[in-house]
Order: structure tokens, then C-alpha cells, then sequence
DNA sequence: CCGAGGGGTGCAACCGCTTACATGTGCCTG
DNA sequence: CAGGCACATGTAAGCGGTTGCACCCCTCGG
């Protein structure tokens, strides 16, 4: 016996406000009737694999195409205790670095069919409040970069819902997954000395346990190994003026470096820039490499080598892993290192320039 | 009398399966039961803002603060018939333009207290699907910009939820925003002649109702206006690989133009570059202008002069139009058209030079 | 002193699904 | 031929909130 009769039994609600919610979509109920069946069935048809006969599935399978019928998100996941849907945390978006990570994540969850909601954690907004809301929208968080989150809030979550973290500082006993840095580091530096630079520099601040922080471990090793003293370390922000300033100090110091490796490669572009401007010839006087190989490392005069990480990789894993915890898959004990890839242009100074045109940036391949 | 006892009357599942769900998340009943009202009070207090006595919604709030409650997006999605959450679908995004679009979004969403599903509707992907489930999950959607979405399918999604366009080919009756194209593109065209450029030619490909094909006729416009003879049309598509066949072939022709006017700064970037590759001066012998204001337009040299949208505002005001129609707001015939503005540097050959650097991105304003 | 008026609460019926358990049916075995 | 079993389906109890309506109690006005 139906619960509802023959129409859907609606408390009429008739006042001006509002959009008709749902507006004669399809329910199950609906399904189940053309179909000549129960909803039991008709759950069981459409997701389920359980037991139904083919007969059965086929007319369920059916009458749900002629309706147009999809299920109520918030209905299913009420009742199946599963929303269906990731949540990503991310620090304020800007350049291609998260955008590249968002979009692996987002092609990964929605190729297993869950959807993704995004939480930009920005300084401005309340965190706390943002995160804790969509923790209660979705089946897991993954948190990315250095979101503004605390690492207690995190915690406080993950034992409540499942939990990664990516390009981030690790959380014991929590899945992490980040791309390789000391070695890449190692290698760049390793290439500036190879090109004959001797004065290596360092821009940006390596916080321990940071992206930034790893790749000075790398380049201090690599210079370490090959017995060369290290250069003067900059540590400012990542951001477009530190840059400027480092310039500007060098210049005035008399230039005292003939190569510098930076954080990233806002950093990179700017130091180029205030460089040439200062009448520096680059890489000829100063080599100048940087991190991420953002879109403009293509377009400048020299190209700028950089290190491009396999960002859409990274956040496809991290949507990957995300859902086989939320299946009941265990927590992986070692966080996943992804291979860097150093993309050479010209800005190093090294003796094989090849433009670096011809390699696309490895996040690009799977974007055709 | 509460349908459930003391304890919460779990249906005891006991398999190895899958994270424990909502695992000792406190319910709106623990609130009720802490407060000592009934659920039907704490729903009030929380959230409507019905009468409620104030001893008692204090009590409420206390009784919530202690238990970390946060109500169940599903449930509460499901009894109020609003999912408290925007879709947006973007297409395959890259570069910034997606991104701070997205941003926009997000934060003016978050503001509202509504969290946002995205949808990358690439070609890749099934987006009739995609869209048909985000929309079973979202009050209402934003669809933004060349996203490969048909409009029928929005037309049909649109009959039972509220929808946006933004930066997209409007749909009649349908919220639309964008920015304005034809007069800045008139705009800089004419500063192009002020310049004393003759022939100026246009790159990308006009399709009707599109970003590119509005400036195309801003384009055409200012020339006629000016009675200067239209220059050479290359219809590509504006992909990088595209500015560069363009410049082969005016290289090939004996580079019969003195500027260019490229539909988007990948174009224009691309085309700059080939032409400085073939020894060509930019601007001397031909002028480059574009749009969107990439980040990699200041680093490049000469300083690319282009474009700049008000992006993140105009996912901003998407998300805030989105919520009205959520609410009930009535849709606004006329679309909503934003300011765009063009950023001097010195691709374009004009007198006044200033490198654009401290005109920063107008919609980075609101990012701080 | 009694009835009306009204603000504050509780009751209980949903919202549209999923799923444990009951039921039914047909076939095989003892 | 009865009992057992396996499979396909139906029944109905929730999932955790929201909300129309009834009710209670207190304040006033007549």
C-alpha cells in the first residue's frame, strides 16, 4: 500500500515565494508505477546489482528513461547514508596550480560518479564555520596546499569522515600524496653548477615541512654534494614584490650571485623581470629557475626553466583515494610521492637550450 | 514521544563495510533532548527565524555549541526541499579565467551561506548526464561560458530549477551576464589608429553570439568609423598552435598588416611570440592587443596591452542572481553587462607607455 | 469572572529514497 | 508428496531534518 495515493500527497504550499522546488520531476514512486513494480525494486534496478530479474531490471530501466528520472541527491543520500560527493578545501585560487588540481580531481570523482564541492578557505572567510558545514555535505575532505585550515580541524574531521591531504604538510596516520621535491631541487641545482654558475642563490621561505621547505633541502644537498658553498637564501613570501625586492637588494649589494633558484615560479617571473630591468643579463649574468611552470615560463625572454609537477595527477589521485577510503579501503601508512619534472628552457644558462615548446607541460596530456 | 528511545535506534549494521557513517555526529534530537525542547524547536531556533522565546533559543544555542552540532546537509536538503548549494558548470578549466570566475562564484556562494557543486563539462565527458545529476543535487546552476552544454539541455533543466548564464551565448528569458565586448574592443581598435596604425587585422574566429565574435564587430565598428578599411580576418580557433599558423602565413604573404587584434591573450601571446621568432618588431612593425589579462601579459616583453574583465565579479553577481532566483526573485530581462577594461602596455605602440604594472588586474581588488 | 486573543511549543506527518526482513513462487530432494 | 531452498519481489521502517496545525497558558477586555 502506497503511502501516497495517486498524486503526490504535497502539503499545498502556495504562497508567492519561491521557485516550485523540484517541479514535477520524476520520483521513484513515479518509476515504480509505469514500471508495475515496488520502489524496492526500482532502487534495487537502478543502483544496487542486487538480485532482479533482467525482465524486471529491463522495465525498470525502462520506464525511468521515458520519465527522465533521476534520483533526488538529498533523498539518496539520506537514506543511503552517502552523499555521493567529495569536498575540496583549497586556499584562495589563483594561477594555474589549483586550477590544475581541481580539475584532476574533479574529472577523477566524476568519472566514479561522485560529485565535488569546493571550499575556497581563504584567510577572509571563516574556516571553521565553511569546513565544518561541508563536512556535513559530503562522504570526504581533502585538503589542499596550504589552506588556511588548521591541522587541529583537520583532525578534528578525519574522525568523522574520511580524509587526505595533498601538496600539503602530512598529518600522521592520514593519507597524503604530494609531488616529489628534494630531488627535483637537487638535480635543478645540480644543473645551474654544471652550466658553470658557482653563486647559487635561494628565493623564498623554506618552512619546514612546506613545498618551499623541501626544494632548499634539495638545493643545499645538491650543493653540499658537489662542494660548493651555498649562496645567499632570501626568505620572503612567495609573491610577486618579494621578488622585486630581492632585486633590488642584490643590485644594490653588487650582485653577488650567478645563478638563484626560486620557490615557485611567481617568484621566478618576478626576479627575471626586476633583473633585465636592472639591465642584468639573464641567464648570462644570473641564471634564474623557478617551480610549477606556469603558463607565462613559455612566454618570457629567456624561458624560464622551471619544474613542472604533475598537479592534475596529484589531484586525480587524491580524489581516487578519497573514494576508496570512503568505500572502507584503509589509509595508505606512506603518503604517495609523484615524480617531478624539470622543463628545461633557456634561463638557466645551460648549453642544450631547446625552447621548451616542444614539451607541453605533462598536467596538459590527459587534458585532450 | 520521540520515535527513537534513549539511543539513537540504529538499525545495528554490522559488516566490515565502508567508513562508519556520520559516526557519532549529534543529531538534532541530542540538541532537542540536551535543551530539553522539542526537535521542532531546535529547527526554529537554529534556523528560522519563527518565535522562539529568547531563554529558549540561548538554551538551544548552548545545547548546540556543546554537541558541535551541524544539521545533515541531506536531511536538511531533503525536508526543506532546498539543497542550500549552487552547481556550476564550467568547461574544461584553463587558465586563469575559469579560475577566477570561480572564485567569484565561490565566495559570493559562501556568503550566502550556500556551498557550491562544480561540473567541468569538458567534450570528454557525458555532460548530459553530468548536468542532469548536478541538477537533482543544486538549487539552481550557473552555466558559464562556451561550456558543452546544448542549449536545450539548459532550457530543459531550466524549467525546474533556476538558471544563470554568464559570459555564454544568452538563452532568451534566462538570466545572462557578461562583460562588455564590442565597445572595448572599439575602443582599443581606435587606439590602434591613434597610434598610426593602417592595417589592422583581426585573429580568432567571430562566431555569432560569442565573447570573440562580440569583439569582432567592435572591431569592425571602430574601423568603420574611422573609414579605415578593414584588415585581413583569421578565423582560428584561439589556441596557441593557431597564432602561430597565422604568423607563418602572414610571414609567408609579406606581412601586408601593421597590427593585429587577437581574440584572447593565448592568441595574442602566441602571435607575438612567432613574430619576434621571425625577427618581426612588436610593436615597431606591427602592434599585438588581446583579452583577459593573463598573468603571463606583464611578464612578456614588450608588455602585452589587453583587456581586462571584471571576472571574479561577474561569478560573483552569477552566484548572487542565482540565489535570488532561488529564492523567488524574478529573472531580469535584461542582461547584466560589466564593465570591461583595456590595460595599457606596450604592445600596442601607443605614446604613453607605462608598463601596466601598477594598474593591477581589477578583479585581484577584491582578493586581498 | 469568563471568553477572546496570541505568542511559544510540541506533535506528527512528511521529504524521496534505501534496505532489512517477510513473503511468495517454483523447483529440487528425500 | 511434503519440506527445503534459492531467488525475486514487496512491505515498511527508518534516514535527520522542517513545518502546518493543534494546544496550552497567560494576558486582557468586557
Amino acid at each position: 500500500m502506497n503511502p501516497r495515493g495517486e498524486g503526490r500527497g504535497s502539503r499545498g504550499r502556495g504562497g508567492a515565494a519561491g521557485f516550485e522546488p523540484t517541479q514535477g520531476a520524476a520520483t521513484i514512486y513515479a518509476v515504480a508505477q509505469r514500471a508495475g513494480v515496488s520502489t524496492a525494486t526500482v532502487s534495487r534496478a537502478l543502483g544496487g546489482s542486487s538480485k532482479v530479474a533482467d525482465r524486471t531490471r529491463e522495465a525498470v530501466l525502462t520506464a525511468a528513461r521515458e520519465l527522465n528520472y533521476v534520483p533526488d541527491g538529498a533523498a539518496r543520500a539520506l537514506a543511503g547514508r552517502r552523499t555521493h560527493a567529495l569536498g575540496l578545501v583549497l586556499p584562495h585560487i589563483d594561477g594555474p596550480y589549483y586550477a590544475a588540481l581541481l580539475v584532476g580531481f574533479e574529472m577523477a570523482a566524476s568519472e566514479l560518479g561522485l560529485s565535488v564541492v569546493i571550499s575556497l578557505a581563504g584567510p577572509e572567510t571563516d574556516p571553521q564555520r565553511a569546513v565544518r558545514t561541508l563536512a556535513s555535505n559530503v562522504d570526504g575532505i581533502a585538503f589542499m596546499a596550504r589552506s588556511a585550515v588548521e591541522d587541529a580541524l583537520i583532525e578534528e574531521l578525519a574522525a568523522r569522515r574520511p580524509v587526505v591531504t595533498a601538496a600539503r604538510g602530512r598529518l600522521p596516520g592520514r593519507d597524503a600524496l604530494y609531488a616529489e621535491n628534494p630531488r627535483a631541487a637537487a638535480d635543478l641545482t645540480a644543473h645551474l653548477l654544471e652550466a658553470g654558475k658557482r653563486r647559487v642563490g635561494f628565493v623564498g621561505r623554506p618552512e619546514p615541512d612546506s613545498d618551499i621547505g623541501a626544494r632548499y633541502q634539495g638545493y643545499l644537498a645538491a650543493l653540499a654534494g658537489a662542494e660548493v658553498e651555498a649562496g645567499p637564501l632570501f626568505a620572503v613570501d612567495p609573491v610577486e614584490e618579494a621578488g622585486e625586492d630581492v632585486v633590488r637588494e642584490l643590485l644594490a649589494a653588487g650582485l653577488d650571485v650567478d645563478a638563484l633558484v626560486c620557490g615557485n615560479d611567481q617568484l621566478a617571473l618576478a626576479v627575471m623581470r626586476a633583473l633585465q630591468d636592472g639591465g642584468v643579463d639573464v641567464p648570462g649574468q644570473v641564471a634564474v629557475v623557478g617551480w610549477d611552470d606556469v603558463h607565462a615560463a613559455r612566454f618570457v625572454r629567456p624561458g624560464l626553466t622551471t619544474v613542472a609537477q604533475p598537479v592534475e595527477e596529484l589531484g586525480a589521485l587524491a580524489a581516487r583515494r578519497l573514494a576508496a577510503l570512503v568505500d572502507g579501503g584503509a589509509p595508505v601508512e606512506e603518503p604517495v610521492v609523484l615524480d617531478s619534472q624539470i622543463v628545461h628552457r633557456s634561463s638557466c644558462g645551460c648549453a642544450h637550450p631547446g625552447t621548451g615548446e616542444e614539451l607541453p607541460s605533462p598536467e596538459r596530456e590527459e587534458s585532450r
